[in-house]
DNA sequence: AGCTATTACTTGACATGGTGAATGAAATGC
DNA sequence: GCATTTCATTCACCATGTCAAGTAATAGCT
């Protein structure tokens, strides 16, 4: 591109947030099921047609919409015109924050990735780690128009967060982050909890798009879970939700570093399963990729560990599905790869946990990168400026 | 046989239904939070104070709202005119069907109680229930406006359903029972889950009036589970939420009927109680009550079983309020009896597996007789005139 | 080809629900 | 008695959505 930094030439297209909340809903709708006809949008957000055409007008206008061609109709009257959204035309940016690392992208609306970095956090003060995120952005949105910016950390944040409660990584307690960074950046941001985030990248653009329940449940250092209920990630009052780390699995059973015994932690996290694998094997120092290594040749430990994980996965699904009546569950995080050998017992598991009458879901493993945490915290910020508002109102 | 809507001597109050969305939210706001002032309700519903004078109107006009007298202002400005409900003025029907008995109740907005009946059921044959339904409501609704009707019986309902799917009990599939007695009583019907309709009566006028989240745990002939997020029963996709009956507590435990090993139900269900007790002594006729006055005796036996009893509780609790973050739960059921000697091991047992990071929630035991079922079905039915349509428009 | 049924979209008159700004009303505190 | 504070109203105006009516484009049938 030609402009230079903060230049005028950037193509200005109008911010989102200057839609009202029915362009907004047309918009979001755009987004998840790909080119519609405003007649299949009417139906979808049970509007008339007429409130069709008058709400895509100005979006065909400012050119945000453009009008596609009839596909093949294998319909009986008048084939609709399919309008299909520009969504490569609005850049958010999603971070990832860490006890010691940040991981940022850029994002279109739809969640796919521009471009991305990472950075190591030198100390954990306040103002430090503002000036680290802030460098991060500014570089990220060089020569762009952000229409908003997420960040996912650890702890009880809710979906659309602003400020950071207890954090124990980082030590902190009650920052205004999303104020802080919004007033360096001059983007509007939002916090989220960062399983709430993977989530959300998986609901919108991952895996699990276009369905309005699921759960997303990662294991890898601890055990993280996000759930969508009528389209919308769970946060809670609190955003206490997802706590499913400490569940029993059985009476025997390992312990977990919290003194519990046969808890998920005990049986899923990457430490506890190479610990499992090590010790009887005198080795301290094992990581998961020799554990699966051991596995494959056949080593009874390394198999009756992955076994075990399995069994532990099984039973939370299950547990999910018969509260919940969930139809899918995606699986994540770094330490998916035990999923080779235990996809089995996990089976197994889930089959004999599950309630007679409920379904059984859709179990998908979702392997993907570091940089889906922060992609998922995008995908956040697009949800946050498409989401309609419950109170418009804000007294003076 | 036509229903009495038509009588003349009738006071009409003007149906629920004919307000708009705006005034139907200052109705059950008012109606879950007591007299409130314009101002307030204007910062509950985030609107802003003009919105509020202008949707008032008219409820004031037609009676169903009055103003009562400012109450002693501990405040420094103006004190506002709280807005009262009539809530006596509309009256709802609520049905609860298993499959040998029919219990109706009449019930106010509020919920309030004002008659009920019960018949025992002849046949499962749907006219003949049909017909039975009919009467029971003509019988409570003679000289009264009925405004809207609801229906709890177990299996796969939605939050507000129409037709009955898959009803073991029963025997029925597919049958549209609610266009079927709309027909024959003139009373618009919903149909919902029983657990959910006990739930939306805890929720909306029992132990947990004004809460936005909370869990109904009951225990009984099974083990029912009915979920409040964000005000709103979860009813999940199918209808199949709450299928919690099976959940494993323990390896090690007694059998259910389903041949799982230390499941809920074999710690939980009535049943599962009396037999463990009544075996070892020796007697099969043995029924709850019976268990206590063993328990209150001291009878090792007894307290054993009550005391997992009580632990399987806990655990299920606690595992409710990791996944879902809740602050309250509320145990109900005609077996809770047993909560006399089970809650030591149910508070014990709640402690241990709760995640060290979530909140201690607020545990209540709702004693209540068998009409709070109906009477939970007659509030489902006074939730769903006061629901904010999503979808208001319906094609020709 | 021409007709009919079917589905998609547009138009304009109208209703509803919401806002902001200005104003008045009723209490407390000094 | 007066400032302050909070509550409530009024009026002009906007956004969204409906209805009824009409136009447009296709498939299927005769």
């Amino acid at each position: 591109m030609l402009g230079v930094q903060g230049s005028p030439d950037i193509v200005d297209s109008p911010s989102l947030t200057a839609l009202g909340p029915a362009a907004r809903g047309v918009v979001r709708a755009l987004l998840l099921g790909g080119p519609l006809t405003r007649a299949e949008l009417a139906r979808r957000l049970g509007l008339s047609p007429a409130s069709l055409t008058k709400t895509a007008r100005p979006l065909l206008v400012s050119g945000l919409v453009s009008e596609g061609i009839a596909l093949v109709s294998e319909q009986r009257g008048r084939p609709g015109a399919p309008l299909v959204l520009d969504a490569a035309r609005h850049q958010f940016i999603g971070v990832k924050l860490t006890a010691d690392e940040i991981f940022a992208v850029r994002a279109d609306a739809r969640g796919r990735v521009e471009a991305g970095q990472s950075a190591q956090i030198e100390s954990a003060e306040i103002p430090a780690v503002l000036a680290d995120i802030v460098a991060m952005v500014n570089e990220l949105g060089r020569d762009q128009r952000i229409q908003a910016l997420g960040i996912g950390l650890a702890g009880e944040q809710t979906r659309f967060d602003d400020t950071v409660r207890r954090n124990n990584y980082l030590g902190w307690d009650q920052v205004p982050l999303a104020h802080l960074v919004e007033e360096a950046t001059g983007i509007p941001t939002v916090l989220s909890g960062d399983a709430r985030a993977l989530t959300a990248g998986v609901q919108w653009s991952g895996p699990g798009k276009g369905m309005s329940e699921l759960a997303v449940l990662t294991v890898g250092v601890g055990i993280g879970l996000g759930i969508v209920l009528e389209d919308k990630v769970l946060s809670g009052p609190n955003g206490l939700v997802g706590m499913i780390g400490h569940h029993r699995i059985s009476d025997s059973g390992p312990l977990c570093d919290l003194g519990h015994r046969g808890c998920a932690s005990s049986y899923l996290t990457t430490a506890a399963i190479t610990a499992a694998i090590g010790v009887p094997h005198g080795r301290v120092d094992i990581d998961l990729a020799q554990g699966c290594a051991l596995a494959a040749e056949g080593d009874p430990v390394a198999l009756r560990v992955f076994a075990d994980a399995g069994r532990a996965l099984g039973v939370i699904i299950a547990q999910l599905v018969n509260i919940l009546g969930l139809p899918a569950v995606i699986l994540a995080g770094d330490g998916l790869e035990l999923l080779t050998y235990a996809e089995d017992s996990m089976q197994a598991a889930l089959a004999e946990h599950l309630d007679p009458v409920a379904r059984h879901p859709k179990v998908v493993a979702f392997t993907s990168g570091f940089d889906e945490w922060a992609r998922g915290a995008a995908v956040v910020a697009c949800q946050w400026l498409l989401d309609p508002p419950r109170h418009r109102y804000t007294r003076p």
